[in-house]
DNA sequence: TTGTGTTTTATTGCCTCC
DNA sequence: GGAGGCAATAAAACACAA
């Protein structure tokens, strides 16, 4: 707790003292001498009774002390003893007068660039949900468009399959199965290559299934089926998103706004 | 004139640093 | 342990609508 001396009550009592008109930065120095002769006359006794009057009551700084104290603000907005020496000295104004303007300012500053820092992040803020809001939209769009292209795709399929079966009776069944299924979109199996790899992926996955459900399933590479010698036996992922990216809405939380992404895609099968 | 909200000046209590 | 900074708060001064 801080203590202040009965001359910081005197210093105080005396600043309160000063009257709105004398407190020009014009007469700075007359003030002072006035001031002292107040001090002098302190022992007069209807002086004493306006004082103790004044004592109750705070006096706001004139503008030209405001002014000098916001231009030795901006040069530096902690105060060194010897400027609060000198500014006291120069505006007629207590040191602890001059402690307390410029303890409130940087209070006042603070809270101004508080609320300049949480304008800018609402601004920012503001922007990234314009961007979501336009991304989903295209979101949106893009579903839309993959369904129609897998129905036309499915559509294909079928008309292609008819034909087949019209040929099947002159078709060995191994070959039949190689169309059959093509369109079953609940349980559609792709066969894919890696070129770089020669690895054979099988991947099993349907429209109606999540993400999380995505299958990852490694066949071993027909080389080392093939060949004993070869020992080194290389894993090699190919990534198959598009098969499933859109099926669900529930299946990524990249969108939403309540959850953070769960990235559970980038990692399945690690 | 008065009630009310805002700003400014000042105090208090706690904390850190030397 | 004293000096000085900060946060919280009190209270006076001020602005302004009704």
């Amino acid at each position: 707790m801080k203590r202040y001396t009965s001359s910081d009550s005197l210093d105080a009592f005396i600043s309160i003292c000063q009257s709105k008109d004398e407190k020009s930065l014009k007469n700075n120095q007359v003030y002072s001498r006035e001031f002292q002769a107040m001090i002098d006359s302190l022992e007069e006794e209807d002086y004493r009774e306006e004082a103790s009057q004044a004592t109750e009551k705070k006096r706001r700084l004139s503008l030209n002390q405001v002014k000098a104290l916001e231009k030795n603000f901006e040069v530096e907005n902690k105060l060194e003893p010897d400027r609060k020496a000198k500014l006291s000295e120069e505006l007629g104004l207590q040191p602890r007068q001059i402690a307390v303007w410029f303890q409130n300012r940087r209070a006042r500053l603070k809270t101004k660039e508080l609320e300049r820092d949480y304008g800018l992040l609402k601004s920012s803020y503001d922007t990234l949900k314009l961007d979501y809001n336009n991304l989903e939209q295209e979101h949106e769009a893009l579903k839309v468009q993959l369904r129609e292209l897998k129905s036309k795709l499915c559509e294909e399929n079928e008309e292609s399959s008819q034909a087949a079966t019209e040929v099947e009776e002159e078709t060995p069944v191994s070959e039949q199965s190689k169309n059959q299924g093509l369109c079953d979109d609940v349980n559609a199996q792709l066969l894919i290559s890696s070129p770089a790899s020669s690895t054979t992926l099988h991947f099993t996955g349907s429209s109606s299934s999540s993400l999380s459900s995505m299958n990852w399933v490694q066949l071993p590479d027909p080389r080392t089926t093939l060949n004993n010698a070869y020992h080194h036996q290389q894993s090699h992922f190919v990534k198959v998103e598009e098969q499933s990216l859109f099926n669900s809405d529930a299946s990524c939380n990249f969108f939403s706004v309540d959850q953070p992404p769960t990235l559970q895609w980038y990692f399945t099968g690690q």
